[in-house]
DNA sequence: ACAAAGAATGAACCATGATTCACTACTTGT
DNA sequence: ACAAGTAGTGAATCATGGTTCATTCTTTGT
């Protein structure tokens, strides 16, 4: 008798899994995810394509794993920014402003998360990933409504909307074709963050800032 | 000498391209542009995958041409509702609630126009269609600021919210992995519709409805 | 050093779907 | 009726890209 795996090996197989991983989200971060090539992504990983299939049943269930993990990371960073000190405006202000701010330091991220138009196993991935952010600004809202600093309404229909304008006034504007924005201009970018978490706060509110 | 391409000719050949054009909108209207294809319209519009291209230079060329036609009839339809009597606020809610019905009425449709990606030709239609709407619900804003009724504000950045807003609110939850809500629910249509407009109209002016 | 077991490989395979093109059928002017 | 020219056809071709699998390389226990 022979080969019986071993914790070394059982490192080195995480760590090769692992590696898939992360150079597949940078392929998904430059062109999402119709255009993640699995030849590319094994070109990246330095491995053959094959190797691919022995870490993950298929393409499509190699990017739901991304797609868990990344929505994963975002929910928690949004998450965490709802529960800072102050009322549930001002949280949800700060909670919004992290998000754009995010979509933007990523916008074929974003687009990737938010948009694109993915096969049913990420899919399901993603109804997942809204109904977190839902729950979540939906909470808020409830708190404000009952704080008094929000006026009554639809908590949950709000919340959508919420995430509509943001992501789509992040995501339309600045995704795949879009070649016309100077990089590094950060002074469009925060008046983009500022305008855009305003209109929200505003429709939510219903007061001028 | 012989055959010279008479009127009854050119017309029985526009006729059929015009069915090319319906047949195809048809397919995408279903699901989108991605799933159209050739083969469908084709047997679709009775006539072999080879005729199309007697008609059309290419799939891309065929879409684009869609794209173009419905995306003007779009923006006719918004045009006109912001072309009503009354201040500038009533016109855009007027418009924003049309856009939103029209949506409705053709999730996926909207979904293809606004959201679903698409190839280089058809994208640059869609910029064009953007800008369109832009600038008309841009110019309705200023309207609006000189007329009082909305506070001053960058008018391009908040029609882009605007759109945002409300083709993501619509567009997310009725996008195709969607089988949930029983139609015919116009009770959650309408309020629907009126969350999103009155969270749009609020970001704008900052008041209660 | 050797054999057993697994891991890695990547060329071959396969499915999908757009596009082509040799051919047929139809229109038209004489 | 005929010839010239065009429209229509759809099976064959081509391109793309995911997946497989026979083979080679590594690791491990004796």
């Amino acid at each position: 008798m022979a080969y019986r795996e071993t914790e070394k090996m059982r490192e080195r197989k995480a760590r090769a899994r692992q590696n898939i991983i992360e150079r597949t989200w940078e392929c998904v971060a430059e062109g999402g995810f119709r255009s993640a090539r699995i030849t590319r992504i094994a070109g990246l990983a330095g491995v053959a394509t094959g190797t691919i299939y022995r870490h993950f049943e298929s393409r499509e269930d190699l990017f739901a794993e991304i797609f868990r993990l990344a929505t994963q990371r975002e929910v928690d960073k949004v998450a965490e920014a709802l529960n800072v000190y102050g009322n549930a405006v001002e949280r949800l202000d700060n909670a919004l402003r992290k998000f754009a701010q995010r979509a933007l330091k990523g916008p074929m991220k974003a687009w990737a998360l938010i948009a694109e138009p993915v096969d049913p196993k990420v899919e399901e991935e993603r109804l997942v990933y809204r109904k977190a952010y839902a729950s979540l600004f939906e909470q808020a809202i409830r708190d404000g409504i009952a704080e008094g600093c929000i006026p009554d309404q639809n908590a949950r229909l709000a919340s959508t909307c919420l995430v509509g304008a943001i992501s789509e006034s992040l995501v339309g504007p600045l995704s795949p074709t879009q070649t016309d924005i100077p990089p590094g201009q950060d002074n469009n970018e925060d008046e983009l963050v500022n305008t855009i978490v305003c209109f929200c706060i505003r429709g939510l509110t219903g007061t001028r800032s």
